[in-house]
RNA sequence: GCGCCCGUAGCUCAGUGGAUAGAGCGUCUGCCUCCGGAGCAGAAGGUCGUAGGUUCGAAUCCUAUCGGGCGCACCA
């Protein structure tokens, strides 16, 4: 026996509607037969283990009253096998409730599937390119940069447990004149000079300048403090750009987050792919020549005013590269392309759909921006300021020093990416259950406690009767275990990631008052039951559902805490 | 001035048209003689910024308005 899934309920439904049209008891027209029934978790536990509101939508296309189409429909789909029954309640709502066998057989489906549960084809076959965190080497990633480093590798991995194929990409900045800032103030510092007006300050760059110097006479070249200027702030670029990069990438390593691609954007103006780029859109008719400058006309795809591409003084403006870029990447294979910006960059968006749309694709398909809001620091209830420039940031060293990969992804990635956040430090640094990945991670801990336990018992796995979980707690744990599908297939959709997170929190909501409330293991000198072996079924598949959700968050599902 | 995001409990935040608006933290009351108390059971706490509109039904959709954040370069 299978249990009974929420898809099978729609499909139970779409059928009893369309047996009621075919022996004439509802007058609906053929096109007016809804594809799929939307069935839903009811709030409140007395309105049965599912709900629907079909007869309410239906029923005025009908000629009928909701209440009527309910107790027809019900009638109907009380004889689905694993239904126990069906009431029709308030002004239409069907409400369904399955017997326990049906509703516990969910228990060893879970275990059987193991890491696979949860997982889905909806995105199965695409090619995505997701890019994110593409923090400027000139100095260490901040908090905002973070934000995008656990919500970016997050998604990533949601992405492809629906069946995606991706790829993480960083960009990697090495060309404008924000590196040649860096080159100076590096150089700067080495001398013992004041930081340049437009420079970066801060110890990092005494760090970095001080490693570079180090690199190059290890390496035997001049100390580059003697060269000529020129001469000098190129060796400062290119080392110190290399050693900028190499701690942010570690750092991200650190922080679990790894990928795939670094793409360096020196890459796309050595190679020609910025002119290969506008020869394209110059092909299309979408770009014209005005006041010495070239210029692209996204007016044409929506954007508010044309942009320049080719500076009057012949120089590639920044764009350029972008365009270039997207191209690349779709010539690449990709299907999706999907790029993260923080709020500071929306002003990006309608420029860059309209250079998709230009090259003849598809704007929110093809190219997908999402745009995540800031992250704010807050420390005795007062902002944190954060300057580059002057050095104080908060960088993903910090973070995760202070509170841990574990909760500082946890944080992060908890909240929808359209919201400012505000993240308390002293609070995240008490690494107490004021923080709600310890209740998630306790959960799973308590699993494993529960295993150990049973094991030590003699609580086995040789008998499996879903039956007998009829405690109200058991429903309730079941019916959160069987939306997790649902949830992982939705966060990929939407491109949201903090759903996982929400949904794991509910989940050990009800694993914890299901273990208050019963026993795996039997007290005293009880005798073992088969009901004990059945719960140890249901113990090891919210095991299962915590740890892979866990996993999607790309945060560690503990034994033991 | 124009554009994007947000406004929900004391705080941090969920809730993409359904039934009595939720969670964590904080506050209060119970619960360790047995699977981990980083937990459970319960209580208090809300004009969902405001005003209209659409709908059988609106925190959710539309319009206006107020407040906060972020943007509006031949900068990158």
């Amino acid at each position: 026996m299978a249990p009974v899934t929420p898809t099978e309920l729609s499909d139970a439904l779409r059928a009893a509607l369309a047996a009621a049209v075919a022996d004439g008891t509802l007058a609906l027209p053929a096109d007016a037969l809804p594809d799929t029934v939307h069935v839903e978790r009811p709030r409140q536990r007395e309105h049965g283990d599912w709900a629907t509101n079909v007869a309410l939508q239906l029923a005025k296309k009908a000629r009928t009253t909701p209440r009527a189409l309910a107790e027809d429909l019900a009638a109907r789909l009380v004889a689905t096998p694993g239904v126990a029954k069906v009431d029709v309640a308030g002004p239409g709502f069907l409400n369904i409730t399955l017997d326990a066998a049906a509703a516990g057989e969910l228990a060893r489906t879970i275990v059987e599937e193991g890491t696979a549960y949860g997982r889905g084809e909806a995105e199965a076959g695409t090619r995505i390119n997701l890019e994110f965190v593409s923090a400027n080497p000139t100095g260490p990633v901040h908090i905002g940069g973070v934000r995008w480093a656990a919500v970016g590798d997050s998604l990533a991995r949601i992405l492809q447990a629906s069946g995606a194929e991706v790829t993480r990409e960083y960009y990697f900045n090495d060309h404008g004149v924000q590196i040649d800032r860096f080159a100076r103030s590096l150089l700067a510092k080495a001398r013992g000079q004041a930081a340049p007006e437009d420079g970066y300050g801060g110890q990092y760059i005494e760090d970095i300048a001080n490693a570079v110097i180090a690199d190059a006479v290890a390496a035997g070249d001049t100390d580059p403090r003697e060269l000529p200027d020129a001469d000098a702030q190129e060796v400062f670029r290119a080392r110190g750009v290399e050693r900028m990069f190499g701690e942010i990438k570690q750092a991200l390593h650190e922080f679990g987050v790894d990928f795939d691609v670094y793409f360096h954007e020196d890459a796309l103006h050595e190679s020609g792919a910025v002119d290969r780029a506008i020869a394209r859109l110059r092909e299309a008719g979408h770009v014209f020549e005005q006041d010495g400058a070239t210029w692209l006309r996204t007016t044409e795809f929506g954007d508010d005013k044309d942009r320049v591409v080719i500076k009057s003084d012949g120089d590639a403006a920044y764009i350029a590269g972008d365009i270039a870029y997207y191209l690349d990447k779709r010539e690449r294979g990709f299907d999706d392309v999907i790029i993260m910006l923080g709020a500071d960059h929306h002003g990006y968006v309608g420029r860059m759909m309209a250079v998709c749309a230009a090259f003849g694709d598809t704007p929110g398909k093809n190219l997908q921006i999402l745009i995540g809001q800031m992250v704010n620091l807050v420390k005795d209830g007062e902002p944190v300021r954060m300057s580059k420039r002057a050095g104080t940031i908060i960088t993903l060293e910090d973070l995760v020093d202070v509170v841990g990969v574990d909760a500082g992804r946890y944080a992060l990635v908890r909240s929808s990416s359209d919201t400012n956040i505000d993240l308390d430090l002293d609070l995240l640094a008490r690494a107490t259950n004021e923080n709600p990945v310890f209740y998630v991670q306790y959960a799973h801990a308590r699993t494993a406690a529960v295993d150990r336990n049973a094991a030590e018992h003699g609580v086995t796995r040789d008998a499996f009767d879903p039956a007998l979980l009829t405690h109200e707690t058991e429903s309730a744990l079941l019916g959160v275990l069987t939306e997790f599908p649902r949830v992982v297939a939705q966060a990929a959709e939407l491109r949201e990631p903090h759903r996982v997170a929400r949904y794991l929190e509910q989940l050990a909501g009800a694993y914890h008052s299901w273990y208050a409330a019963t026993r795996v293991t039997p007290l005293g000198d009880e005798e073992v039951t088969d009901l004990h072996r059945t719960r140890l079924w249901l113990n090891d598949a919210t095991r299962q559902v915590l740890a892979n959700g866990l996993g999607l968050l790309g945060v560690s599902a503990p034994e033991r805490m």
